[in-house]
DNA sequence: TTGAAAGCGCTAACAT
DNA sequence: ATGTTAGCGCTTTCAA
């Protein structure tokens, strides 16, 4: 590989405009004590030579390395990117991410780490100690693992938890999971449902919890019996049906089923279409999600929309001014929507009754 | 910003392990002219400390930077994102090009940069001097913008282009487009297809026109007809209905289309549909991409597959070796497959013939 | 308000 | 086979 070089230095500069290195540094990190003639003398410069620092040079020097981390859980990451099923959590986080990240002079950089592993921290420390990233932002599921976040605090570096309301170092945020349930059983009650089902996801993400939570708190606010009506699954297809099964072969089986996720959601409307239940006639789907296949599918699925892209922005922009506003200590919450589709209706009728 | 300085460095090993910099240095990138036993003595120092190399350091001492830029087009990539429509080719990218960097200890950046734009070259630039990257993988259009090409050959950065065959600086690399639209075609053909349709893609993008090149010869060879069957769009959903309007109502209208996107392809089936047309009674459709959607139509999709991931990570491993190994300086051909669902079958007999 | 000097962590070039 | 020296491009002292 050929040495490569700068082309052009920060020494370039300061000789074409006539001035010192450290007035040049000044200009370009917008220091103060720099006379209005000077800096646009020395930005005139800038410009014609097209000069852009190197950011390995300013990390080097003790400043910033103008890069935010996205930590993913590899495994289901890449098991996503394998499967092909239009899971998008990466790209709307890169579309928050990066353009946040790009409007501050940022980059954002995708990293991959197993959370279910003994050697967590040395990948992350690793991963820390080669890129000295600016800030991190954490997903699921290693936003609430200690190892990682102890490890982050240690390290004092600035870092978000999406998905964690627990007190402790670094900026608790939420998608509103317990909000967006209620958003959907609300949804379903006023549609004049009385039984409705929940399939939650895996009990080591805290909002598994939170949602079952609105879940449960919309149903008991009109009196309603939750008992019996609460499933689980890990967020895949084959657990989805398997809760699906469960709930729709009670004797006083639901009129209506919230599933946390568009997977599960998936396979609850296809366990239905195999007992011969017709979605929505006899019964109403609410997906968690809202990724790209609940359109395509028949009907099209009601869904609550996770504001991925939105949560990232804020991260980001809280990560970068982390030195100087101050944090919040109370989490963050950014909610979803629900965007209504085909797969919800009115109970029909009890002619029995 | 609280002063960051790296806690472990080559200078704690170094007087750790009793040696000096450079043989810590020389351990570390694997160098000849360290004995064995003084190997295992600084490797053991470096695992205890749990010491990782800066790599801001490093490329500051005209060393790698140990980064893969993967450049796409700003416009298309976001547009993408924010229609959630399922198009996983970043995804794809991600999945080839981050495992693939990570088995060499790189890393994968991905950056976006408006072709359609005149200040390309000030954009990439300052990517470029920023960043310092050791390769870039150029997705189209990108890969056959000369201002980027000719930038990335000056600098001496070595680059792939994905979706050239063109000669010049840079790695050429196609998912032999050509042969897949001949898979394509030939498929159709074998079906027993005489009239088949073809919607190209822009012709800006030269894989376009290697597609109608594979599909053109394939029914050459049977000497059939192609007069009047290629339509064109610009691989978005509007123009393949418009496209697919056109073919369908010609007099002697095909009996199948291959259509170089699925959005088009998707396109095609609802106008086929709006006409009373039933797929593939009536019109078999064969689709370029293979993103998920694909799955979910009805019928599913027959649809060509572009290797992305495996394409992306052969040009990541190309561009590492770029200082050792020679360069190929043909076009490096990734085949794609035809995934056969239920949009394809054997034409309707014609009853009135 | 500006400049000069020192040093960040590492590697290349040159010793030994 | 190992050590020493110089310097990458920048920012942080500190001085003027």
């Amino acid at each position: 590989m050929a040495r490569r070089r700068q082309s052009v230095t920060i020494k370039h500069v300061a000789a074409d405009a006539g001035v010192s290195l450290q007035t040049v540094s000044r200009v370009i990190n917008n220091e103060p004590n720099v006379r209005e003639a000077m800096k646009a003398r020395v930005q005139e410069s800038i410009d014609r030579l097209g000069y852009v620092p190197s950011i390995a040079a300013q990390r080097m020097s003790g400043s910033r390395s103008y890069l935010i981390l996205a930590l993913n859980d590899r495994e289901r990451t890449i098991a996503d990117w394998r499967a092909r099923q239009g899971t998008d959590w990466v790209d709307q986080m890169l579309l928050g991410g990066m353009l946040t990240c790009a409007e501050f002079g940022y980059r954002m950089m995708v990293e991959l780490v197993d959370t279910h592993n003994d050697h967590v921290e040395r990948e992350l420390g690793a991963a820390v100690a080669a890129l000295q990233p600016d800030g991190v932002v954490l997903t699921p599921p290693h936003s609430e693992n200690p190892l990682i976040t102890n490890l982050l605090a240690k390290l004092d570096i600035p870092f978000a938890r999406i998905g964690s309301k627990e007190e402790g170092p670094g900026i608790a945020m939420t998608m509103d999971d317990e909000g967006s349930a209620k958003l959907a059983t609300d949804h379903l009650l006023e549609l004049g449902h009385k039984r409705i089902g929940f399939i939650a996801g895996p009990s080591d993400y805290s909002l598994s919890g939170w949602r079952i939570d609105g879940w449960q708190k919309a149903m008991a606010a009109r009196g309603l019996d939750t008992h019996n009506l609460c499933g689980r699954g890990d967020f895949g297809f084959q657990s989805g049906a398997e809760a699906a099964r469960k709930l729709l072969r009670l004797d006083d089986r639901p009129t209506a089923i919230i599933a946390s996720s568009d997977q599960m959601t998936l396979a609850t409307l296809e366990t239905a279409r195999a007992m011969g239940l017709s979605v929505p006639r006899e019964l109403s789907l609410i997906s968690f999600d809202n990724t790209p296949i609940v359109r395509f599918t028949d009907p099209a699925l009601t869904a609550i929309d996770q504001p991925i892209a939105e949560t990232i922005s804020t991260a980001v922009r809280m990560l970068i001014n982390a030195n100087g506003e101050e944090l919040p200590d109370t989490p963050v919450v950014v909610s979803g929507s629900l965007q209504e589709r085909g797969s919800t209706a009115s109970p029909r009728v009890d002619v029995s009754a």
